[in-house]
DNA sequence: CAGTATCCGGTCGGATACTG
DNA sequence: CAGTATCCGACCGGATACTG
């Protein structure tokens, strides 16, 4: 708060939200904390459900949602060794706008789509006025 | 479809809604909805109030919004040229999730913050149990 | 003013191999 | 079972220069 002169505009202000938002966009973060949302899981009960996440992503991307204190991660010493992830409470609050989030897109998949498709073949119409495909 | 006997999990009915989740969870694209929300804007107007994101990457944020029906872009044939870029209905119907969204995670900022450094620290102890701070 | 084009470093994320 | 370590290609995103 030190630069009254300058005007280093909304960016600053918010990127303690832009900073939450990443978290949340990126590849398995949403897909991990709703499937917590059904209840505790395992590690490569996780990865089975899901269904195309690396170990490797699957591990950061648990990592980073306890360091934000949305999971848990108990581990049992027996062997083999068992460990559970689960959702904190703060976890579940984010159940909430996420899944809303999640209906929005799921709701307006369609209309998404076909904008998509309308804006590919306006730009291809403008690319390549003539009739021939590549 | 083609697969009964696999199975791919979550993440393949998914892929629609991960997909969008990734506009919106992408640096700059929650930013310029929100500030759209106020209104109508042109392109260096953005700029200087969202401050900090480069030309490029405000052409190409807006381009993506674009083509997902969720922003217009109107150019006037002036000299200088002038562009407006305005929320569709789509777009200001996304206004409501994501702004839940953002009032979710400024709300929950500290608790967020404070997650992360007591997961540091734990960290930190438990690579240097030694008490000498690097 | 509102872009486009190019370069380039940093990060994301999959594949693979190894470990307690 | 539940990771860690390493390699590596792909893409993200900033800086800069140029254009109608």
């Amino acid at each position: 708060m030190r630069d009254h002169g300058g005007h280093a505009g909304v960016a600053d202000a918010c990127r303690p939200i832009t900073d939450i938002l990443t978290r949340v966009g990126d590849k398995w973060s949403v897909m991990v904390v709703m499937l917590l949302g059904n209840g505790t899981k395992r590690f490569n009960e996780m990865r089975r459900l899901i269904g195309g996440i690396s170990q490797r992503m699957l591990t950061l991307t648990l990592r980073g949602l306890e360091r934000d204190g949305l999971v848990t991660r108990t581990v049992f010493p027996t062997v083999p060794p068992r460990v559970d992830y689960a959702l904190t409470d703060l976890g579940r609050s984010l159940l909430i706008p996420i899944s809303a989030l999640g209906a929005w897109a799921y709701g307006h998949r369609d209309a998404i789509d076909a904008a998509r498709l309308a804006f590919d073949a306006r730009a291809d119409a403008g690319a390549a006025p003539d009739s021939q495909a590549s």
